[in-house]
DNA sequence: AATGAATGAGGGTTCATTCAT
DNA sequence: CATGAATGAACCCTCATTCAT
């Protein structure tokens, strides 16, 4: 599935994906403060450091800004994800890294998943499948890994439990993103990665010792 | 914390009641078609059965609506959630039981959840304490079922582990709800509850065996 | 010109009666706090210590209410009036004390004239002239008494100098109340009806004595 | 005390100044014919030319508009009672010729007078100071002109008296708006300029005489 | 390419009035 | 007679979007 295009009156690309830039970065802001919805174009344009005139010269409709920032959020975790899988491919060592490295990418960028998170419903049945596409594409990285863990011998899983447990890994990074206000209370993020990642493998480990 | 209390003009109890029910009802319907800000008043007072005019007898805000949206499907949760977590208190048993029921309610009321789940956040600063408040009444649940657990030796878990596990399975129920768009390719209802109940107690079985 | 009427579904003329003075008196303490337009009929009716429903068994719209509000404070001052001028019919003297009398008066129902005052012009064009007329009611008594002592000699005034004055006596009573935000820092009631008293009575004794 | 800001979107000043003469022209109109409460924005913004939107970019609330006209009304007359007095400083002549232009310009602007006059009383606490600031700085003129004629000894009057004058002087300019449909009955203008004036006059210089 | 004034559909809310009980 | 729930027209105000400069 390609990309899908956000339409622009100016032509010159590198001027559009600076402006857009900016665009996104003024309204993750205020998309965190006060939602999407809530939040005005005049106020992004604003907050983008350009006027309302401008901004409508960069998007179409206020809902593509939506979508670029959802866009540039996934886009984001997922590059930072992509590189921590990569290393030991597909051994439970770049399982268990690949884990950590996520939980704290989410970490870092809690406000940015919050708002995705949260206003990706927002968007329209049009822009929609494009930003689902992303997040599948997210919990398939994890899954290759497991797969590729189940391959070599160091784990022992059907097809349908490996999707769950990727399932379950991605949702429970976004947790501690959509949850903070419950979860920090009780752990810190170094806490909270070993716990689940103990929680997960023993399971998925006693799994594999259960066969044997 | 105290039930808080939304205004109405209407003194007689019972019609306000059936008239919030209505309400309820007919919001619900409307907010999983088009979310709680694209829905209007005159739409949700159509929805229920009366005039805008009527709709305002029973509220002060729209917000309102919204509040009493949520808590009325938190109190429906919570309630099923008790009841099959009374069976057989505090044992294993117990504790897949009420595991298995939440699932089954969360999946009975996908849409509800699901609206609940994606618009608290646009709750006033006002109400969403409250909200909150109900569920981490319904993680409190979990976790003194487990706790159970560990008095009576079925599990042997530290204070943390038994927090984080109750957060993931309240948090697995809702994720039903929020990524159904891709587990049900996958999965059925049942399905479901038996892959993350394996999971889950391997875990934490191995965790026992460990100790052994 | 008839007194306006202002229709009641109910027959009994003793209850109207009662049911009115209520409602006029409620009505005159909301006025006053926020006039007549951000009053509510609810309010009136509340304030009057009946329903909504009661209040509209007694008349048939809310301008209705404006409309007896003020006839009946037109009433009361001028009947105060016509008690304090019937003495000594005609004579400077009765002259004098009418201007006192009436002055205080206003005083006395300051926030009734007020009222009365900054809200007769939202009376439709229907009620207006009744209300209008028992103004000028008011002014002609000053006219008579003014002519009485024309006749009688102590005053030499042609028919227009009386009507200026009559009017001017009449605004200037009611000047106290409307300007009270800044007369009540320099003069008491009795300051104010002396020095107005005076000022006028100078000028027309001395049109006399020029006269002379 | 400084002019009361009303924000506008608009940031260019002469556009800002434009706009809100058409608002204000517009505004007077609507306001003699239906008062304040019963005239709607988008009447406003129809009669001065623009669309409500347009309307709401130049003011922030509907009272904002009614503080503008006050404001405006107050500086008109105040601006003409200026240059009449200024002629002739402080003398029994130019306090005569002041009244009679004040009386002039209330005529002229009858309707405008007479909507300022009805419905100060309904702008907020907020704003209300402000415009009676200027109408005792109105008062405050006559009483300069006044105490000249003390202090060249045309006139021998105590402080109060000064005051009281003053005021009535005011009142009945206003008066000649307000009572438009009884006094234009019997007087011109001109007549009811002579009138109070020499009613004024006699009685003030009877003072005087009285004291030689 | 950038600006910001103009637009007007549409949204939330109020409140005078009615009428069944 | 009294009540108060129901109604819906109408009001104030916002804001995404356009377009002339």
């Amino acid at each position: 599935m390609k990309k899908r295009e956000v339409q622009a009156s100016v032509k010159d690309e590198r001027l559009v994906k600076k402006r857009r830039d900016q665009m996104i970065k003024g309204a993750v802001t205020l998309f965190i403060q006060k939602g999407f919805h809530r939040t005005t174009t005049r106020e992004i344009a604003k907050a983008s450091g350009f006027s309302i005139g401008t901004l409508y010269e960069y998007i179409r409709t206020k809902e593509d800004v939506l979508y670029l920032v959802c866009d540039s959020i996934y886009d984001q975790v997922s590059e930072r994800l992509q590189e921590d899988l990569d290393t030991n491919r597909g051994t439970l060592e770049s399982l268990r890294l690949g884990i950590a490295g996520y939980f704290r990418v989410v970490d870092e960028m809690q406000d940015e998943v919050l708002v995705m998170y949260q206003e990706v419903k927002s968007l329209s049945k049009d822009a929609l499948p494009y930003v689902l596409k992303k997040e599948l594409e997210m919990v398939e990285m994890f899954e290759q890994v497991i797969n590729g863990c189940v391959e070599n011998g160091e784990l022992d899983l059907t097809e349908e439990q490996v999707k769950m447990i990727a399932h379950n890994i991605f949702v429970q990074g976004q947790m501690w993103a959509f949850r903070r206000w419950s979860l920090k209370k009780i752990y810190t993020i170094d806490d909270y990665i070993k716990l689940q990642t103990d929680l997960l493998f023993q399971g998925i480990i006693a799994e594999k010792s259960k066969q044997i």
